[in-house]
DNA sequence: CCTCCCGTTTAAAGCGCTTTAAGAGATGTT
DNA sequence: AACATCTCTTAAAGCGCTTTAAACGGGAGG
């Protein structure tokens, strides 16, 4: 057996105690202490007691590494991650719960401006991770299928087709629906919304809304907007330069929204009252008491946890073809919404 | 050699080529393969050329958890990161860019409601992480020198005395101090702080107000805070209950300043003509364009650098004694304050 | 008393890479 | 021609764990 402990420049480096220590000082084999350590059914009772107290006793803790080389499964999932959204992070984060729940570790890694996500999911196969999870990824369809062939993918948050990849997402379109419905129902007749100009998500909530407004027959507009704040803050300014506001907009997102209510705000727009804003998201941002976002549920929990899901499926064997998950969003009424001011005749 | 294909239910499965397939193609051992890999000198230029032409025809990629476990260093830092705060996210992003330049690899874990920071340490030091970067950590001191025993760590964004670890922060007081010398500056004289309460942030803030007050001579009162939205909201609220408002309120974060601001829109309280605010952090919220909050810069950036080369400098042997490095904040004067309305008599 | 079987234990062979020390040629020296 | 010196290459021994297949010990059954 190697020694435990080195002499360097006449300091004493504890080095980490390995499977060989506590099999030793349990007297038994590292086959039975690896045995015992992971709950493999087998060792006597004897046994199984021994090495708990000498692993215990020394502090023993697995290495992950090695263990990761030698087990045929590494259960590691890995997920990319935009930091600086906190929708994505959100989800970063419910997916390393659901992932946890299963059994499975959760391998992050951040998108930066010098590695960029195909880099990153690189790094992260490289890992070993046995599937990777996208959250509302921007990449093309296209490589969002080269990358399927070398690992099972879903792709989360994101309306694109399955192909080869899962697919996990809540209908965009029917969600935004709701909030029509929702405004319709309040008395709103004249809706603008502000859309997620280039983002991904952006196509099928503007699409959604048009169809919406039509099926009510009420007047419908749609401005050009994007996915963060200061895109909303822009509508916002644009829209009070017109002669009229509208009574009600919906935002691409929240971050959007947080833009519009800003603005308007500070332009002396009351909301609800003169004009009723709806999000889209509900993240923590829309929750904030002070905020009180009415906005649209993406279930950050469970499409977290159905894409966990799908991913262990397919690990698991238990399926081959692609499948597309859709949720069904539901509309969170909050205080940013009300009838409007002077309800206009249908 | 074995084989590096196999059929599964008559499904061709590729196997990820190994070191010893590229060897094999180029017809070198995979000593010299490995050398060429990893970029060492010594391979002639003729074995370099084939063995990077065989890894490029194969697509090979190195295994990581094999290198790492081969290797003698990792190279890994592991940093726990708090998703859903902000500011800790920037500053994981910041310190996975720094140490991508130094050679180094990041291993993010998420700190969520099921396993907690000491339980994520634990997790990264399995993962053979060499160091932690703790990021404005909230654990109790006595924790922080535990942990240090294990492996080398730095304390980031937190005044706490460095005793086995490093801590490489900004200076709150003086932060805060440059605050109120830019409000005095403008006219200010009755100023109001609204503190961080429990959080580890909290104290040196509250005491850098003071002092600076007590200097100027000018009217300081601290109001108990926090360091989320609702904070700042509520602290708001307090003031406006009150029969009249200070004219400028320092945050003591960002997130509490746009608590803050958000209440004072909402009751027309124009920001910075009625009131001036402060916030603290210059994350990203601070620098949206409609926000445009004055705050302080923690310099996520450098501070991220600095952590990054405290932990290689005693990864690299060349320092064994803990360090402090204080870093000197500046203030960011942006859109949310200006003169007092009524200046008042000195 | 021998054989068979079963519950336990373990020796040993990997996992895919790095690294060390020795080997093989080629070149230079006396 | 013998030997020292380089340069380049590689066999082989790990890294710390898992896993397989074989070994072992002790009844039970014949």
């Amino acid at each position: 057996m190697r020694p435990t402990s080195t002499a360097v420049k006449g300091v004493e480096v504890q080095r980490r105690p390995r499977l060989e220590d506590v099999a030793a000082a349990a007297g038994v084999s590292t086959a039975s202490a690896s045995l015992v350590l992971r709950d493999v059914p087998g060792p006597s009772a004897r046994t199984r007691e021994r090495v708990l107290a000498a692993a215990e006793r020394l502090g023993y803790r697995a290495d992950r590494t090695a263990s990761l080389l030698a087990r045929r499964r590494t259960r590691l999932l890995g997920v990319p991650v935009l930091l600086r959204d906190a929708f994505r992070a959100e989800l970063a984060e419910e997916v390393q719960v659901a992932a946890h729940r299963h059994g499975y570790t959760v391998a992050l890694s951040a998108i930066t401006p010098v590695s960029d996500e195909p880099r990153v999911v690189e790094a992260l196969l490289d890992m070993r991770c046995e599937a990777v999870l996208l959250l509302a990824p921007e990449l093309p369809p296209a490589d969002l299928v080269a990358l399927a062939t070398r690992a099972p993918v879903v792709v989360v948050a994101r309306h694109v087709a399955p192909d080869g990849f899962d697919v996990v997402r809540v209908a965009d379109e029917a969600g935004v629906g709701e909030a029509v419905d929702h405004l319709v129902d309040l008395g709103h007749r004249r809706i603008v919304h502000v859309d997620g100009g280039e983002a991904a998500m952006a196509a099928d909530r503007r699409t959604g809304f048009l169809e919406a407004v039509r099926r009510h027959g009420v007047d419908g507009r749609v401005l050009r907007g994007g996915s963060v704040e200061a895109a909303g803050a822009a509508a916002a300014r644009a829209l009070l330069d017109e002669p009229e506001l509208p009574t009600a907009v919906i935002a691409a997102n929240d971050r959007s929204a947080i833009g519009l209510l800003d603005v308007f705000l500070r332009a002396g727009v009351r909301v609800p009252q003169d004009v009723s804003v709806i999000g889209y998201d509900d993240g923590e941002l829309a929750r904030l008491s002070h905020i009180d976002l009415t906005t649209v549920s993406q279930e950050a929990a469970e499409q977290a946890e159905r894409a966990v899901g799908a991913a262990l499926e397919r690990l698991e064997g238990a399926r081959t073809d692609p499948v597309e998950v859709v949720l069904k969003p539901h509309l969170v009424i909050r205080g940013t919404t009300a009838p409007p001011r002077s309800p206009e005749a249908g």
